[in-house]
DNA sequence: TCTGGGGTCCTAGGACCC
DNA sequence: TCTGGGGTCCTAGGACCC
């Protein structure tokens, strides 16, 4: 559903360290003081604050390496809280979309608007107007970039995120050259580590020398991917806005354990919980799957110990929401790739060939119970929204859950651990 | 000791068919 | 020297994104 129209304009709008701002905005304190907000299983760095970064920590760096930097800096540690950060996505979206008419939701912390017809207004005047009233309105800051083409939008808010305006405007051709030039490889969006590697190798330094390079070139050592980046970069669209919710392909649920695992109680256990999460997932969005992969894994970062992967396929002829189903399947391939004497790290499912449960097509093999199986599930997912998450689940998904998360297990240890860390001077 | 989770798209190559 | 060739479907793996 993404159609490229002529004379386009695009402004990327991207919520600045977006994690970090959600904390400051409950905990004001916090402003100007350096941050992170850690991933999941607390293991690494998904957002940190321009103050955290000033300091020389990294963006996806395990914490652990970097225990003594936070500690002598007081850097405020925060698990994710991802509740609270969708909650404020939703409404700074909702602000953004009175400034376009055509909007795409990118992901948690951006959006790209479509400026068309707007070229003769001072488009960093609007900008700067969007930036201010997002933040007047909810106190999340944003930067926001303006290009011809999402590749150059995407670019324009890179430089906008360095400049106090926060708001940058790439729409005019004459300053692409000077731009474009001093832009890196790995700046640009679609391009990271392999394939500048690749283009370096041909004599390609930045992004003025990709857009001017032959097409072959590009389209050999990069595919179709890579010349369509090509054209956005030289202002061409090939990427339209993607107006409406994208239909989703799969749904994944999955987790590192919180320590290395043998027994297959325990699996069978977590691949219950999982199965259980993606299936609500597939409810919520009214939609049913097809097939169901279950996978298992070592950890290889464990690289002297015996390593083992395998992934197993179950398929619901009809399609299935119903979890007590895919559970039963699912344990049945966990049963199937389990071996004996490895310590496991990770598992988890994946759910395919999703469609719309309207299409389902219902078959005579169907239990006789099918509808009250539907009745069943609705029941059970409105019990847990309204009283909490897991107040009503199957006995397979365990009840002590010793394969979960540190983050589960640890955050007790947590607090005491980091007090000190968080010493917020009020 | 400790290394996220959830996604998408593209290509190459094998299997199979006529 | 090699001698059919064109088409489809599927899967594994690479690469990228936030």
């Amino acid at each position: 559903m993404s159609s490229i129209q002529p004379n386009e304009v695009f402004a990327l709008v991207d919520c600045n360290s977006f994690y970090c701002s959600c904390e400051r905005v409950f905990n004001p304190t916090l402003k100007n003081k350096p941050i992170v907000v850690l991933s999941n299983n607390d293991g690494c760095m998904v957002s940190l604050s321009k103050e955290a970064k000033a300091l020389g920590l990294k963006m996806g760096a395990p914490v652990h390496e970097w225990k003594e930097l936070i500690k002598q800096h007081n850097i405020a540690v925060y698990s994710s809280n991802y509740t609270l950060y969708g909650d404020l996505s939703a409404r700074v979206m909702q602000i953004l979309r009175e400034f376009s008419p055509e909007m795409e939701i990118y992901s948690i912390d951006e959006a790209f608007l479509s400026l068309r017809g707007m070229s003769d207004r001072d488009l960093t005047a609007y900008g700067t107007l969007i930036r201010d009233t997002v933040y007047q309105c909810t106190g999340i800051p944003v930067s926001i970039g303006i290009g011809a083409t999402k590749v150059l939008a995407k670019a324009a808010n890179r430089i906008a995120k360095k400049q106090a305006l926060g708001v940058f405007d790439l729409s005019d051709p004459s300053i692409h050259d000077e731009v474009l030039s001093g832009f890196e490889l790995t700046d640009i969006w679609g391009i990271a580590r392999r394939s500048a590697e690749k283009l370096k190798r041909l004599g390609i330094h930045n992004a003025k020398e990709l857009r001017d390079a032959p097409d072959a070139t590009i389209r050999r050592v990069l595919t179709i991917v890579g010349r369509r980046l090509q054209d956005e970069l030289r202002g061409i669209p090939c990427m339209g806005l993607e107006l409406g919710a994208k239909e989703k392909k799969q749904i994944i649920s999955s987790r590192s354990f919180g320590k290395l695992i043998s027994e297959i109680e325990l699996i069978e256990e977590s691949i219950a919980s999982h199965v259980t999460r993606a299936a609500e997932k597939l409810r919520n969005q009214g939609l049913i799957a097809h097939h169901m992969i279950v996978f298992l894994h070592t950890n290889p970062f464990l690289e002297r110990d015996h390593q083992y992967y395998n992934q197993a396929v179950r398929t619901f002829m009809n399609g299935s929401d119903h979890t007590p189903e895919m559970i039963r399947l699912g344990i049945d391939g966990l049963r199937e790739i389990y071996r004996d004497g490895f310590k496991f790290k990770k598992a988890g499912v994946i759910l395919g060939e999703i469609r719309p449960k309207l299409h389902q097509q219902r078959s005579l093999f169907d239990p006789p119970n099918h509808n009250q199986l539907d009745v069943l599930m609705t029941t059970l997912d409105s019990m847990n929204r309204r009283f909490g998450t897991e107040i009503v689940k199957f006995a397979s998904c365990g009840t002590k859950k010793h394969w979960q998360m540190r983050a589960e297990l640890r955050s007790q240890r947590y607090t005491t651990n980091w007090d000190e860390l968080l010493d917020i001077e009020l």
